[in-house]
DNA sequence: CGTTCGGTTGATTAGAATCAACTAATGTGG
DNA sequence: CCACATTAGTTGATTCTAATCAACCGAACG
């Protein structure tokens, strides 16, 4: 069962903590790793497909997405998790799971928001995090509400690939992104035959490939192209703003 | 020029602010208000349309949306922002926009910051706008991604309608909801025509009505029902998760 | 070695966009 | 205060994108 590297457990210190330069506590300067443990309050490994039940806790290796279950019974994935991303669970009713084996290093909600209060540059970090989300959410939000599935599916492929580049786990040319078609289709709001369609026009077109958990980009300038919009120009704007102040 | 509530000026004292319960600096006790002066760079009045560069602020009257153009032309509106709601004009390319007449406060982010760093439950505060507008925006991800047009038209008024009356700017029945139907299909990923057959087939099941700047809801629980995914159960979820951790 | 899961393909249907008028408000300048 | 112009809302016909329905294939796996 440990063939898997996601499931390595992660190291002991979190001097040699290889995801810290990319989570919540990169502001933490190097002499003061040691007070990070009395946040820390525990680490788990998990199996691809576990439910994640830890309030809030930092992804160190594996990926994981939250989710929420529309009632008509489908899902929508509302985000996905990468090594070093702090997540919560929040108390509406979304789930978080493991998408691949992974393992994390779990933090008490209280200890962290006591430490924040008398380290400002640890909420910064934390308010830099939660900024980043939300320009995620309406990037997203952008696409589901104006671009066509194809555009959705290398828009999004787009966004992942760009942060494992930032935090060093993927090349200009591809990435290990464990996505099911499913995952994608949820995250779209596609069907999966849909997403599948999508995927193989990018495929002949000799754009992108997805497969056996890799992104393979093979034409770098096409792909950002579907993502930005395929279609031709289009009429006017539907909400014309009139002047400028400020 | 001055008919408009919504131009006109702010208290001179944050003391004397309607909106401060609900807003950023709800967290200062009234013994301390006066702090709140060091921050404060400014105000403003706007006219609906204007678009608004200022870089953070509190809105105090009127309503405003931040949005973003598509390269074909068209708009995708990311947020709507209400009385008392803090707003930042991101780096990147979304826009403010006043969606009526409106004023607001404008705050310093450097002081604001400095401030945060002596002060963590004012941390904690722009924190928990921060976690609001991210749930926010999954709710709506949720809706354009699994919602039929009729159901994103509801669960988008349910939602105003919920935040105004958390204001005191509703009552059961309805509230001032100024949303042209181009604001309502830019955010929702509709067109217009389709965004109004949804209104009027609203209109028609005699379930709420939006005119003249005004929502009146006429029958909440089929509202609801509608928002909640109008059709019938489907087949099982695509993903399903397997174990329980944690 | 069969079963399940993930992926693929085709045919049909449904929901929403687009296109095209047209009407009702709002507003503005003369 | 009216006449015209512009904006907002409405409705119908047509087209198109993506969902749904229905198989089927290959690989992984117990």
């Amino acid at each position: 069962m440990s063939r898997n590297p996601n499931l390595t457990p992660l190291p002991g210190s979190c001097a040699a903590c290889t995801v810290r330069p990319f989570a919540l506590f990169r502001v933490i300067p190097q002499a003061r790793v040691g007070e990070i443990a009395r946040i820390r309050s525990g680490v788990r490994l998990v199996r691809s497909g576990d439910a994640i039940l830890d309030a809030v806790f930092t992804m160190y290796a594996g990926w994981a997405f939250t989710w929420t279950a529309t009632p008509d019974g489908r899902r929508q994935v509302l985000d996905f998790h990468l090594p070093g991303d702090l997540v919560e669970r929040s108390e509406d009713a979304a789930e978080v799971e493991a998408l691949t084996d992974a393992s994390f290093c779990i933090l008490s909600k209280e200890r962290l928001c006591a430490f924040m209060g008398h380290d400002p540059g640890l909420a910064l970090s934390y308010v830099e995090g939660l900024t980043r989300d939300r320009a995620r959410m309406r990037e997203r939000l952008t696409s589901l509400g104006r671009r066509d599935a194809a555009g959705r599916v290398a828009h999004l492929l787009l966004e992942l690939h760009g942060r494992l580049l930032r935090r060093g786990g993927a090349d200009a040319r591809g990435a290990a992104v464990p996505l099911k078609q499913a995952h994608l289709a949820d995250a779209l709001g596609l069907s999966v035959e849909h997403a599948n369609r999508a995927l193989a026009s990018m495929r002949k077109e000799g754009i992108a490939t997805l497969n056996k958990g890799r992104l393979e980009i093979q034409d770098r300038r096409a792909m950002e192209d579907l993502a930005g919009w395929a279609g031709t120009a289009h009429a006017g704007t539907t909400l014309a703003p009139r002047t400028l102040v400020g």
